[in-house]
DNA sequence: ATGAAAGCGCTAACAC
DNA sequence: GTGTTAGCGCTTTCAT
């Protein structure tokens, strides 16, 4: 018979069924099970367990119950301000359900994200995927192996919470036209985001309603630097105001209007988009609320209610946003 | 015989064993040790567990090796900018080694990080902690159960990775005594930081090598918030110049010094520390250079290694940093 | 209320 | 070079 030497987790149940003079399974049951047991046996296991310093080993657990008490959450860019918060709240919402979280960043491409998602998935219950860049197709199929909640993302029949930005996005606008601004610019994030597809065609339809005009400047991955040269294109585009993707953009559309001497508000009115930076800039940026962390608890309680009942309808949910003025925002010059 | 409905997941390795009419451990060997075995048979077996879909079961994997594949890494508050870079760093050197990452945020708590450490410990190979709060003894009890690397933190016998502040503080130092400054403040971050303690203890050397005066204000969890509020406490002390925990205190220092209409550097000069937003801030501000990347990516080349060793000496790596002069700094006042 | 035992899917001795 | 087989540590059915 082998006797290699076998990798040991150090205490396992059988010494403390040794220990406490029970069988396995009646340490097994202490611990998932306790209303099976009767008090006092179950105090004494707990008492012994402790003593031995006993921690189940989680593969095992896995192994035999199917269930790995983990979860990922994928997202595109950890740097970018916006998700950190719904980073936070995710992981305090999975706690709670006694599920360790997997983080991975994307680096903003879909590659990568279906990368993480295979490395993730043997080892997890479930997904969030917070504004995947991923096709419909992919994300069906994962979804298909393991409960999966987006955000920032509609796909249908999948479960997902969506900001909607489009509202705050049509009051800039009007908040635009009011201030006598004619010819305006949209810096555009990446094209297989959902969050700028909406945005792009909200404020697109909402200069049209307003009689204005809107130029669409690709940035592409936003950032800040992406924002800063993007002045140019703007400053050619004869726009007097700008609204941005998202606010790493526009406080590097600040940075680079300032480079210029081109004044904000006074001789530019700039807008960004989910009030992550916004309230920190100098002058401070009108902007549009988000609350990312709201939606990361949101997501978080949806993946863990699917994970309970075991695959409930999917839920869909959607909160709204609204502009948030702030000093960047002013008449139109001339 | 038992027959409940074992959970299972999907295609296993007999199934891939069948239909490539080979032995479970030749399936096994064709992943896991392919040069034990004819290169047609690994094709083969390869080409058939691909056919089928097939995928590893990790917990399976790891029940029988004693391996998971698996890293934590625990950060005090992903939503400071310090860490994402780290964040990402320490991600992409462990996706090189086939690792998956937990991440914990321990929202500053020495508490959270132990729990959060206790729930990843049983799933995990090893640790890196950043900037941990946790007491020299807990850290010595989890490296007692697994390797762990320390980022910004040093606690004997512990490899660790650690960001040397001491030199840009003092460069700083000097910057503002030549520019004049006689009475300076220095806005402290968490006690049980070491990153903290090291800063206050090169501040408070060098000003007294200057013969400058230093007085100390504690700012407790590093925001923005309480930098701007910490700025009344900066005028009363008579201060004219500051110098913060880091960049984040930094900037709510400058908006708070803003709305005060004090003019920086004009009336009052500013200095963060780590780079993380000094750049982007209106003025830039002077701050002492960081490479959180730079760290994260040694911090889990020293886990992987050790993880691929099996407990290497514990290797201790210091990086320098420098003062970056940017606007924030200008000559004392009066 | 508790125990006995099968088996989750995989890896690694060992035999051939 | 490949097969056989004994576990890794846990949960759960079934029996008592």
């Amino acid at each position: 018979m082998p006797t290699r030497p076998r990798p040991s987790s150090g205490v396992t149940i059988g010494d403390v069924a040794a220990a406490a003079d029970v069988s396995r399974a009646t340490v097994s049951r202490a611990f998932s099970r306790p209303e099976l047991l009767r008090p006092e046996t179950v105090d004494h296991v707990k008492a012994v367990a402790e003593r031995l310093g006993y921690t189940a080993n989680r593969a095992a657990q896995a192994l035999s119950t199917g269930r790995f008490g983990n979860i990922a959450m994928v997202v595109p860019d950890v740097a970018n301000p916006f998700f950190p918060p719904m980073v936070r709240t995710v992981q305090s919402r999975a706690e709670q359900a006694d599920l360790a979280v997997f983080l991975g960043d994307a680096d903003e491409s879909a590659e990568r994200e279906a990368k993480l998602a295979a490395r993730f998935s043997p080892q997890v219950d479930g997904f969030i995927l917070a504004s995947p860049r991923l096709s419909a197709e992919r994300i069906w199929e994962l979804a298909d192996k393991r409960p999966v909640v987006l955000v920032n993302r509609d796909v249908e029949g999948i479960p997902r919470v969506l900001i909607d930005s489009s509202g705050g996005m049509t009051e800039g606008v009007v908040h635009l036209k009011r201030l006598g601004h004619r010819r305006i610019a949209y810096l555009a994030g990446p094209r297989d985001s959902w969050s700028d597809q909406q945005r792009r065609s909200a404020i697109t339809r909402a200069a049209a309603a307003a009689g204005m005009e809107v130029e669409v400047i690709e940035v592409g991955r936003p950032s800040y630097t992406a924002g800063r040269s993007a002045v140019s294109a703007l400053v050619a585009a004869g726009a007097t105001a700008a609204v941005a993707f998202d606010d790493v953009v526009s406080q590097g559309v600040l940075a680079g209007l300032e480079l210029r001497d081109i004044a904000v508000p006074r001789d530019f009115s700039l807008m960004g988009c989910d009030d992550t930076l916004a309230a920190l800039t100098t002058p401070a940026m009108t902007s549009v609320s988000a609350a990312s962390a709201a939606a990361g608890t949101a997501a978080a309680d949806l993946l863990v209610r699917m994970l309970e009942t075991g695959r409930a309808e999917p839920e869909r949910l959607t909160v709204a946003t609204h502009l948030v003025v702030r000093a960047t925002t002013g008449p139109a010059a001339g």
